[in-house]
DNA sequence: GTGAAAGCGCTAACAG
DNA sequence: CTGTTAGCGCTTTCAC
């Protein structure tokens, strides 16, 4: 890949060593229309023996850089790992390679400085995950570069949108304790305060499907919410509020597993007990629901279907698709043994 | 950041519009020598009323991206998250964006493709966190693209290093089981079949480190390694052949805090407690182990120092050092309620 | 089917 | 201190 006197191998190099032009040699590089048989393995084959591989930023300059650039609000939650993954594996057929981008976790700034980031560095589809900027933002930036968001529930003509759809996913839970007998079912939700409209946020969604599915089993008077964050301290955090009500709640419904494991913490250290006392359950279904020491009931979203088909519609996007599309996945009930019915009396 | 006619907004718009030349917004937007302050303040007015933000492509032709390029082996791990925050953090302020990508775990090819996607991409520098192939592939690189390798042992007179003394940890974790009085010490390490040499992975001079205190104290005899991985599944897996051994381990030092998950699920499903039955104890101390439902003992290894001085060093490095550096923190032991003095008898 | 040449947006000499 | 100009590596007309 670096030729005697230490200069990167270019397209030029190639072609002198493959006696063509550059053009040719970059429509053997591109598939393009238009060239012989004999000529792609010329071509190729000089390619090989140099090591050759195109700069990518020379080709930003005209074409495609045959990158897809990812917006994680952080890399801590490991549910955008499956996400990433998928994708990842989705696109590198076409020859696609995705980059991450740390957005600021809440921070409008920081998420809007990392999007003009991948903007900037050409990539030629973007993958937003749960963007917390505004939608008229987004929809700017989706007229540039192809867009897809993950876990927003605003409708957009301009972007693509895959999510899970939340309000099914927060009645299964519900559903589930009510069911096992439990009344004081609390929740745990996070209340960011950004740009986006709150009802365009997943927290919103399932703290407002938990509302509607009490109050329709009359429950209304039980609702019990604890606005903290969807992370190990939110949960642990919420719960110790929670539970210094009286009466306390017998289920605590926690919007996340990264939060029901705080959850788990605070309970324990309560001196009660999961789920003799009190039943838990998170969102999301992360690997160490099934390790944790009390396995945890949670709901899976099916993150790998979620980033293949965000890779797919964006690869459809560069192919020339210009309509919106909207795929939502149907989650489903995890139930394990950190949920039973209440404690009686 | 589009002009009338939906075009990016380019250094000749920002120029025309301020009414100088090109060179002087370059020169403005590199802060570099020999700009009065009059140009530069109307050279300003003009970038903030266009909205105008530079190519990064378009750079990567003639000088700098201002791109640090992360490769991680996979994004599941919190602990790699504390790491490129604190490099995000420190070279934010030199105007650098960090770009992250997903080498192929333990898959050597997918790694090398996914250090070249960064190379091809022109990242003024790159960090890479516990690659796996040669040290002699390392270097390759490194000669292009001023590089700092994570959590490698090996040393190199081409490209920076950050690491853990791991020999110091896993010795800390060790002692302070021998100290509660335990004998029979297990431990689960990760045995990857990659081109790098062992000696150089950390996971290697953990378990060597291990083995050498276990001889010292004279428990050369009760050595009992499980080789899996550093995964929840690596933990639970080697657990379950632990615990088939007879007699039995009484503590199992985990190689990673992931695997102690695993360990902690395997030995709760064989129906004994921790710590009255067996004590477990992790590394890297990530946020988890304070949550858990069993508070985990494990090493601290500060990953934030870790990133941010590997930020440090890149810019240090596109600021024109040449001589290598290398960068060890030392660990410290949590001790927590997973660890306690052996079963009477 | 193939190649010559223009040009993407920017930076780095170099002249003035 | 400021501007003119060449050219980075590639893709894309447009001749041949």
């Amino acid at each position: 890949m670096v030729t005697r006197d230490g200069r990167r191998v270019t397209i030029t190099d190639v072609a002198s060593h493959a006696q063509v032009s550059t053009t040719a040699v970059s429509k053997v590089l591109r598939n393009a229309y238009g060239v012989s048989e004999a000529m792609r393995v010329k071509v190729q084959a000089a390619i090989d023996e140099l090591g050759y591989r195109p700069h990518a930023a020379a080709r930003a300059m005209r074409g495609r850089t045959f990158t897809i650039g990812v917006l994680l609000p952080h890399i801590r939650n490991p549910f955008f790992a499956d996400i990433v993954e998928a994708l990842a594996e989705q696109i590198s057929g076409a020859g696609y390679q995705a980059i991450i981008v740390q957005g600021g976790g809440t921070d409008p700034k920081a998420e809007r400085r990392a999007i003009d980031a991948l903007v900037d560095r050409q990539v030629d589809g973007m993958l937003a995950v749960a963007p917390v900027i505004t939608r008229k933002e987004l929809e700017e930036i989706g007229r540039g570069t192809p867009t897809v968001v993950l876990g927003r529930h605003d409708r957009s003509p301009v972007y693509d949108s895959v999510l899970d759809d939340d309000e099914v996913g927060a009645e299964l839970v519900v559903e589930h304790l009510i069911g096992l007998g439990h009344r004081r079912i609390a929740h745990i939700t996070q209340n960011d305060n950004v740009p986006a409209r709150p009802a365009a946020l997943l927290q919103t969604v399932r703290a407002r499907s938990y509302e509607r599915v009490m109050a329709e089993h009359g429950l209304a008077g039980h609702i019990a919410l604890a606005v903290t964050s969807y992370s190990e301290e939110g949960g642990y955090e919420g719960t110790r509020e929670l539970l210094a009500r009286e009466p306390r709640p017998t289920a605590i419904f926690a919007g996340a597993d990264q939060a029901a494991f705080g959850v788990l913490a605070a309970v324990n250290e309560a001196g009660l007990a999961v789920p003799g006392d009190i039943s838990v359950a998170g969102y999301d279904n992360s690997r160490l629901t099934a390790m944790a020491h009390v396995s945890l009931t949670s709901v899976d979203q099916d993150g790998a279907a979620m980033g293949q088909t965000a890779g797919r519609l964006l690869l459809e996007r560069v192919q020339g698709r210009t309509s919106a599309v909207r795929f939502s996945v149907t989650p489903t009930l995890v139930a394990r043994r950190s949920t039973a019915p209440p404690p009686a009396g």
